[in-house]
RNA sequence: GCUGCCGUAGCUCAGUGGUAGAGCACCUCCUUGGUAAGGAGGAGGUCACGGGUUCAAGUCCCGUCGGCAGCUCCA
């Protein structure tokens, strides 16, 4: 064994220092300026103290101040300035895990009551009471005996439980103390002390369990957040009420679009404006199928317990699925449509001149999901996946895979979406198959990726149970990631279906099977659509884009003629014909988010005009009929996203 | 599913053991008003459901159903 470590840094340059050193003596050589500025390290990807010692070798980040992962040893920080304020306020209180998340931090507490506001209330005024005092991070390395007393005179049974582990990999343990008011097993590191966290607040309370496990010892979470400046802070906290008042659960409804009901806990039922949506969606991609050289089919909802027995799906996927019994069989409602898709391929003869061979379906599966993952539209029992299947030759797997990924890239851009990441998910632990086909498979997919010059990011052990996948995600306008696309391989499918195609050898062989969903589903594509426009859906996609509001009633017949000539050249249009004011109706279809709101009174009766008021911007003033139909009518044509003003 | 919180009119919510409430929306009438809420009146309730405690339950207790947040981030 070397005595020496290879350190790499991130700039990709490798230092080679003494097995054992600490993180410090690594600052060190790069530079003394580092070694004075730094506050912590990135270790082999985690968040560590400047006293970690090396082992082997390994990628060092030093943090400073200014580096990114200081926020997250800000937050670290603040975790124990907020245990510290627990165990003052609960001194019975045991502590559990605090770390630093994307978002904030947390701290698990085993209590003998779950905090309620006020209680949470009182613990931020006591953190800040104990951030006014500074109270400096103190850092202490113990061994394990010394260690062990210290858990067991600070009460801490959960820690002196994981420390046993610590102990056993080798680690050196370390405790974090603020003078004598708080102290705590820690790894690090910590900045100077609870008066060097700027701003901070407590979320929100939940329930957890030591280490993850529902079955182990139930304990209260406490959340909360922290950020450089108050104005960070505060940036932050008109994000989350941004986002709230996007979440489609409430627009939804509100723009009559959809809505959920207790009689179908996870299954949405979908009004007319959302059918509209929806209708718009399924035709665009319809379009996009036919130009790309799919066949559209459709299959049954429930299929018996054989099929899916022979599908792996009973095996591996029963948990999720519902059953129903009738003529003494059991017959399930599909959670997927590949099986059915098989059965289609499988019921003729192909021919190497076939392939390959690609089966599109808007196929509505059901898959049950436990009560408490349930979220509106993002994750329902029943939804509609714009599936397809592509049966091919080993050798056509990666063109087909960037067709695919082709595709991604044009639909999602009309629906203005731009940022597209995609994830490689590998081998999960519960699979089935050889390990040379899974070889293969990830293989192939890599090679597209790469083919595709994608600077992907990589999910180990996150593929489906039948095959690898790239997952899409897409960024929307308040940055948040939704997971849609996705593209599988499939080895065993075929396998399992005994699916074939004649060569030009004249043998049959295998084909390989490519599941692939562009939207993901139509139901969750809907909401982020929604949550990513704030409702104000694009023209092509809005459910009314015209509304023509009259003046007086005397207008209403002018509004109708309009309305007419306007519906006859395409568009959904409305006339508002209710008694209120010119003022009461606008900020109605305000409220509706409808792209064009049209005023007609005497003036534009008169002139064959309508005074336009767009969605996005100030009122135009009168324009001629036929000028503002020809707008709106090339908006939803080019499927335009732009603010409309 | 588990933990916590919640469930009162279509929506947002008040009501802390003693006659079921408000605003918005809805309907009718008056008003026909030129750019983000005109006025008056009316209708609308098995207080999620089931059980219990009590002279009396929307309110307290138990259960069920449904909703929300969390349950992955590992000193």
């Amino acid at each position: 064994m070397s005595a020496v470590a290879r350190v790499t840094l991130p700039d990709g340059k490798v230092l080679e220092v003494p097995k054992n050193s600490t993180c410090a003596d690594v600052a060190m050589q790069i530079g003394p300026g580092l070694a004075r500025a730094a506050v912590g390290c990135v270790w082999n990807g985690e968040l560590t103290s400047m006293e970690q010692r090396i082992h082997g070798d390994g990628r060092i980040a030093i943090i400073t101040k200014k580096s990114e992962d200081y926020l997250r040893v800000v937050r670290h920080s603040a975790a124990h300035l907020l245990a510290a304020a627990v165990r003052e306020l609960f001194p019975k209180a045991q502590l559990g895990f605090g770390p630093p998340t994307d978002e904030g931090f947390y701290y698990d507490f085993v209590v003998e009551e779950p905090f309620t506001p006020d209680d949470l209330a009182a613990i931020e005024k006591r953190m800040r009471e104990l951030a006014k005092k500074g109270l400096p991070f103190e850092r202490q390395e113990m061994d394990a005996a010394d260690a062990t007393a210290e858990l067991k005179r600070l009460g801490y049974d959960l820690k002196a439980e994981y420390m046993a582990e610590l102990v056993q990999a080798g680690e050196v343990i370390s405790f974090y103390k603020n003078g004598d008011v708080f102290s705590d097993m820690c790894r690090g590191p910590h900045v100077k002390g609870f008066g060097s966290i700027p701003a901070f607040k407590i979320m929100s309370a939940s329930g957890a369990y030591w280490r993850g496990d529902a079955t182990g010892i139930p304990m209260q979470r406490i959340h909360g957040t922290a950020f450089f400046s108050q104005e960070e802070l505060d940036l932050h906290l008109e994000r989350i009420e941004e986002a709230k008042k996007r979440d489609h659960r409430k627009l939804g409804p509100a723009l009559d679009l959809f809505s959920f009901h207790d009689v179908a806990p996870g299954f949405p039922f979908w009004h007319k404006g959302g059918m509209i949506v929806w209708r718009e969606i399924e035709n665009f991609v319809r379009g996009e199928l036919e130009q790309r050289g799919y066949q559209e089919i459709r299959t049954p909802l429930v299929m018996t317990d054989e099929l899916w027995r022979k599908s792996g799906h009973y095996d591996n996927y029963r948990e999720n699925m519902y059953f129903v019994e009738k003529d003494d069989r059991s017959f399930a409602v599909k959670p997927m449509n590949c099986p059915g898709a098989c059965i289609i391929y499988g019921s003729e003869l192909h021919s190497y001149r076939d392939l390959p061979l690609r089966l599109g379906e808007f196929g509505f599966v059901h898959r049950y999901e436990l009560s408490g993952v349930l979220h509106g539209l993002f994750r329902a029992r029943g939804f509609t996946q714009d599936d397809a299947h592509v049966y091919c030759t080993p050798e056509q797997i990666e063109a087909e895979v960037l067709d695919c990924l082709d595709m991604l890239n044009v639909v999602y851009k009309a629906f203005g979406f731009s940022e597209i990441k995609q994830f490689l998910s590998t081998r999960p632990e519960k699979r089935m198959g050889e390990e040379a086909l899974w070889d293969r498979a990830e293989a192939a997919l890599t090679g597209a990726l790469r083919a595709a010059d994608i600077d992907y990011g990589l999910n180990a052990g996150d593929g489906a149970f039948y095959g690898p996948k790239i997952d899409n995600y897409l960024t929307d306008s308040l940055g948040r990631m939704w997971q849609c696309g996705t593209i599988q391989l499939d080895f065993q499918m075929p396998e399992r279906f005994d699916l074939t195609y004649v060569g030009q050898d004249g043998n049959r062989h295998r084909p390989v099977m490519i599941h692939r969903a562009i939207l993901g589903s139509m139901e969750r594509f809907i909401g982020v659509l929604v949550e990513n426009t704030a409702g104000k859906l694009p023209v092509w996609l809005a459910p009314v884009q015209a509304i023509l509001l009259p003046i007086t009633d005397k207008q209403i017949p002018y509004a109708e003629t309009v309305a007419k000539r306007m519906t006859e050249a395409g568009l959904r249009v409305e006339v508002d014909r209710r008694g209120d004011k010119i003022g009461a109706k606008i900020r109605d279809a305000h409220g509706r988010k409808i792209p064009y709101q049209l005023v007609v009174g005497a003036k534009e009766a008169e002139a064959d005009t309508v005074s336009v008021r767009p969605r996005d911007g100030e009122d135009r003033g009168a324009q001629p009929v036929g000028q503002v139909t020809e707008e709106i009518v090339e908006r939803y044509a080019q499927k335009a996203h732009s603010p409309i003003q």
